[in-house]
DNA sequence: GTGGTCTAGACCACG
DNA sequence: GTGGTCTAGACCACT
C-alpha cells in the first residue's frame, strides 16, 4: 500500500505524505478508515517512528486524515473540498505545462497527442 | 534577466541554472551570446560569486554554455539537442496530469478546456 | 444529549465533562436529575465505561455531580457557584478578545458589530 | 523576545509558533526580518533544536515565515492575508463568547463591561 | 497499545 | 554556519 524509494529524492516522509494523500484524493482509502498505527508502519517500512510521525503530524493538519490519541489515525470526512482543490491544481498545472510546450514551439497537435497517449 | 526569489523552494544555484537555460532554450539568448561575468552577475544578484561559480559549472556539464578560461561564458552551439529533451519531459508531464486528472474523475471536455484556456 | 466528536481534538472524557457541565450550567438537566448508568451511556456512545468512569469521577471531585454508590450519578445542588465562576470566565474571554481586536486595529464599531451580529 | 513557560500546558513548539505568530500579526517582527537560526535560539531557550525546527516548519507552512536553507528564516512578505484571517477570527470568537454570555443569562451591560473594561 | 512530545546526536546540501 | 532530514530512545496522556 506504502512504500519507500530510497532512490527517489523526496525525503521518506514526503513520500508518506504523498502516498496517503493519493490514495485518500482517489477513493482508495475512505473516510473514517484506519490507519496503521505509527509504530507497526514504521516497522513494516524499517523506518524510525518519529519519520511516520512527522508525515501523520502534516495530514492532519492539512485535513486529511484526523489523529485520535490513543485510538490511531483516520481518513477524515471532508475529503470534496480537498478533491476539489486537487483537481484545480491539476488542471492548473496542465494549462502551465501546455504554455510551456507552446513557447517551445511544439504545435497543438502533438501537445493534443501527448494528453491522448496516456488514455490506452 | 535573471532573478532570484528568496522565498522559492529552489535553492539559488538552481535557480540560476533554470533562469539560463530557460532563456537559452527559449531563444532569449542566442547560441555564441556572452554571459556576463561570474563577479559581475554576483554583483547584480547580491550573492556568493561561488554560487555563480557553481550554477556555471553545472551548465557547462550539461552543455548548454561553453566556458573559455580568460574569456568569459559563451551560449553553447547545440541547443537542439536540450530542447528536445526539454520538449519530451513537458510532453510527458502533459500526459501524466491528464492521467492524475482522469483518475480523479474529470471528464475529458474539462481536460482540453485547461489546456485551451490558457491559448488566449 | 451527549455526542462524541471523533474529529475534536479534546480527549474523549473531556468532551464528556464538558458535555454535562454545559447542559447543567444551561439549566437542561436539573438540580437532582438522574444521569444515565456508567454502562448505559457506555453503550449509547460505544465507548469504554472506563472513560465515562472518568468522566464522572471528575464531575463529582468539581461538585458538578454527586455519586451516589448503588443508586446512580446525580445533578449537584449548588450550580449557582459554578454558574457564576463560568460566567466569570467567558467575560474574561470577552475582554481578552477585544484587546486582541484592539491590538490588531480593529476599531470599535466592528468589535462591537461582531458582538451584536449574534443576537438575531 | 521569545520565552517558554514550563508551566504553560502548550507543548514548547507550540508556545514558540504562537510567539513568533502573535510577533508578526502585530507587526513586531516587520516582513523580511530575518529570525534567530535554529541553533542559536535552543541555545538561548534551553531547548532541543529540533523542536525549534519543529516549530518554525510549521509556520512555514502557514505562511508566516520563509526558511532559506543555508541563509535562515525571516518574515513572510504576505501578512496582510494573515493578518485579515486573524481578525476574522478574532470577531467571530467575540460573538461565540457573547452568544454563550447571554445563554448563561448575562445581561448586555455586564457584556459591554466587559469588553470595555480592558481599555484603561 | 496509541498518538504526542521532547532530547540527543548525527549526516547532508547549501552558501 | 544554516536549515533539512533522520534515527534512537524516552516519557506522558489517553483508551
Amino acid at each position: 500500500m506504502i512504500s519507500i524509494d530510497y532512490q527517489d529524492k523526496r525525503p521518506i516522509y514526503k513520500q508518506i505524505i504523498d502516498s496517503i494523500e493519493r490514495l485518500a484524493l482517489l477513493g482508495s482509502l475512505s473516510s473514517g478508515e484506519k490507519l496503521p498505527s505509527v509504530r507497526q508502519l514504521a516497522l513494516e517500512l524499517s523506518i524510525n517512528p518519529n519519520t511516520i510521525q512527522r508525515a501523520f503530524f502534516d495530514l492532519e493538519q492539512r485535513g486529511i486524515i484526523v489523529s485520535v490519541p490513543g485510538k490511531g489515525n483516520f481518513i477524515a470526512q471532508n475529503n470534496d473540498k480537498l478533491r476539489n482543490e486537487n483537481i484545480l491544481n491539476i488542471l492548473a498545472e496542465l494549462g502551465d505545462c501546455a504554455q510551456k510546450a507552446r513557447l517551445l514551439g511544439v504545435d497543438e497537435d502533438s501537445i493534443l497527442n501527448a494528453i491522448r497517449r496516456q488514455q490506452l
